[in-house]
DNA sequence: AAATAAATGAGAATAATTCTTATTTTCTTC
DNA sequence: GAAGAAAATAAGAATTATTCTCATTTATTT
């Protein structure tokens, strides 16, 4: 008979995966990575539960990227870069976001501070070079 | 007879009034601004320009603010601090964006950086008092 | 096992943004 | 200054990422 994980929730499923990944995915590249373990999956189902980690602070929205909402199991704060050409986003870990920051936000805005993001936009390594021998 | 600025370009009011909030505004927030000079302005008309800007380079775009993109006629990096209650969004030129970042970014990515954006989310001020007397 | 609660699938609904086309406005050239 | 060409705009249709609805399935409790 069928392994029991496959009717288990698919909820786990969708963190799992993004936990794994570095792609930092869209709700729909998420139900795609998805395919081959859960065929059966709804693209619903993985927009209503990345929006329930979200608001439990388990996974944190990047924003979008081209009109697209792109999401990071890693709530750490950390530094994003994103290629406007191929929509890549990769980590840039060489970089610390510097830690007393927080607070100098939350005293200088008057509110409280629950998220940061330092993220830089341009082109990525392989766009360039793809824009160079074109 | 209609003074004849009225029957001017309307892309130069949008970028005008862009330049002279301090809000962030979205398209149709700049729409509704726009409405007493420029009652028959059409919203797609806004979009139209503002992505121009944005190619262009005159203008920034913060990213999405509850599913809405909001935009800034400042180009310089500087920081944001976007409330999640209200979707406001206040500079904070207390806070300096360090210079040498891009550099150091643009070795660690291996690409181009074209833009930096370091941005705060959480609860303003306002919005912290009316929790509070709720 | 029955009853209740939670999660999901499928597709409809929503809404921000973009596109299309006809019209108006501006610019260029004579 | 007028005629023709080019650019900008208005209005609304089209697109599409995301959310919602509701019937069904799956898990949990009694």
């Amino acid at each position: 008979m069928e392994p029991k994980t496959k009717q288990f929730r698919k909820r786990s499923a969708i963190l799992t995966c993004l936990q794994r990944t570095h792609t930092h995915p869209s709700a729909e590249m998420l139900h795609e990575m998805l395919q081959p373990e859960h065929p059966d999956i709804s693209l619903a189902t993985v927009y209503r539960n990345l929006a329930l980690f979200k608001q439990q602070g388990m996974i944190q929205s990047l924003g979008t990227v081209g009109g697209i909402e792109r999401f990071d199991a890693n709530t750490a704060p950390h530094v994003h870069f994103i290629c406007n050409h191929c929509t890549a986003v990769v980590d840039l870990p060489q970089i610390a976001v510097p830690d007393q920051l927080r607070s100098t936000v939350e005293s200088a805005a008057g509110g409280k501070v629950s998220e940061c993001q330092l993220s830089f936009t341009g082109t990525c390594q392989n766009c360039c070079q793809k824009e160079r021998t074109a």
